[in-house]
DNA sequence: AATGAATGAGACTTCATTCAT
DNA sequence: AATGAATGAAGTCTCATTCAT
């Protein structure tokens, strides 16, 4: 499934080394050493350095989850929970990649450009959720300000998911979903 | 007020160009350049070039906001808008930096941690005022939610402060603070 | 026979510069200059300017004659010549090797252990051809006092070789011979 | 008696670190620092960093010894074990300089030539005593081999001073003496 | 297709020395 | 007389990239 071939091996080693020291940290000679293949191979399938981050921002895995999948309509609070849960599981593979190509959208517009894309799907995705899980019984600026409360919340512990190596309650999150599922239907 | 000795020219010419272009694409060569000095005197003040970095982390402001100073007792709303109001105007001089150091967190541990300190101080910070504000008649629970959520979407704005050239709304996190402050009231 | 490689070269020119100027004061960017190498070459080769010494250390010609090579049974005076003799010939190519190496002895403990060694090979030496030639008969305690004796004195004229521009009289370590295979053997 | 003044304790540090690390790699900085006083002091009393070369040089104590001092007529051996017993003890305080002076004798011609005085002032020192002990009864050409091989064992005692560290048996060169002074007088 | 030798620009850093005070 | 801020030349070393094979 996961292909081994040398090319996938130097993406990996590129991901896991840019991922621990920076782009520009990380120097091409250790993403061969890492990957197990000759120096001049990393040039031969990639000849700029700044390719393999092109190549690992096509990586990106599609955001888009199709809200009949998560939503129990009627049950705010649950659908909420489906999605996050279905975000993390998705992205739980690369969580490293969201988080190495988040330092790396300065320098890189093709990199913050993705980012930014990928932040306003998750925006729509959390209003379609709210709006089919409520019947669209929710007034539209509290549907916006939710949505985008929690999307932040996502982004910002996807972006950090690397600082905070130990601590990070994981009901924490939890909570915040049902904090936001009861603030907007409480008013009903 | 902003000293404008060489040594200051240095460190404002290090943390203009790290926001720029991160600290490892950043030559001190450069910054010398920047600050208009010789390549020498940068490392006569700052021996290694990541001590101009631990130079910059003790210069983050101080983001504990006495809550006398923005709390109205009874405006749960108001107290909130007048903290984030009081943080921004506090660490709008220092927004490029909160970002660069942001950035750099993973490769240096001291901005971690500094960092780490900042966003604990951002949720005590954000829960004194809604106790405050509220005669302490909330849940405990939902004071913890409240501030964990609204500390987030602060930290991840700071933290985003470069991707969104095409600037946010700023009438957002306005109305991300009221729906917040009803969802706590609303219930009372 | 001497390789004319790049690399070749590179430790050529490191042998005779150390040796001129010693090991701290040339650059290596001088080294690569009289090797007619571009800079970088230097240290494609030798990743750190001590694996120049490490390198040379290791060229150093072995010491260890065979004894029967030079020894004349019953005439000490005229082994011991021929020790001599043989020890030039085969470190001739090498005294600046000795002379450099002697020098940075005292700040690369590498270097420091490689002399010692070739030191006491030395000694042993001496007292081999000694023995053999005069069929074993002196007392132990004085052919250790003669191999020490002359072991120092081959080795301080390797080590001065620099210091005398004004050559040191040939005939005189000849005569320092003869003095002790005369002082060994007067006695029987 | 040891002036304490400022100058005195840069020239006893700069003694102490040109030995140990050598003179090229020994910074003016490190020599302020641990003689206690101001940087730019150093540069204040010796403009150059090579006259502290110059001036350590010019403090080498006087080898030349009375014979009158060591000389016991008619005790060859014990004459000269006196006159090495005599310039061990004048010598003591400087083994560290003589070494460090010798490393250096390569690239400072002044230092190169005060050395070579030395030696043959030593070797005439030798001639002296031999000369004085036996009522010049030796064959002049003995003598010359004689002190010849002795000053080279001494020279080369003090030169490697610092190299064995711990070795080095002490009687070692009584042995050597004993075995030089029989040589000479056992053929009359 | 694949490789590793080779290149040279440029990074960080050290340091002797000067100079104003 | 004494000091430490300031300078800039030069040193070691790294690295992306090219190229011949």
């Amino acid at each position: 499934m996961t292909e081994d071939s040398a090319k996938q091996r130097i993406l990996r080693a590129a991901e896991a080394l840019f991922a621990e020291s920076g782009f520009e940290a990380t120097p091409t000679s250790r993403i061969a050493e890492r990957a197990g293949v000759p120096k001049g191979l990393v040039h031969y399938y990639f000849r700029r350095k700044s390719d393999l981050l092109a190549a690992l921002v096509a990586e990106l895995p599609d955001a888009r989850i199709e809200p009949a999948v998560v939503v129990v309509p009627g049950d705010l609070a649950g659908s909420l929970r489906g999605l996050v849960v279905e975000l993390d599981r998705r992205f739980n593979r690369s969580l490293a990649l969201s988080h190495l190509l988040w330092r790396e959208a300065d320098t890189h517009r093709a990199v913050r450009d993705a980012l930014a894309d990928r932040f306003q799907q998750l925006v729509r995705q959390v209003q379609a959720v709210i709006v089919a899980a409520t019947g669209g019984k929710i007034a539209a600026a509290d549907v916006d300000s939710a949505s985008g409360l929690l999307a932040r919340a996502l982004s910002h512990r996807h972006a950090t998911a690397r600082h905070n190596d130990d601590e990070e309650d994981p009901a924490q999150i939890e909570r915040e979903v049902l904090f936001i599922a009861e603030a907007l239907t409480r008013g009903q």
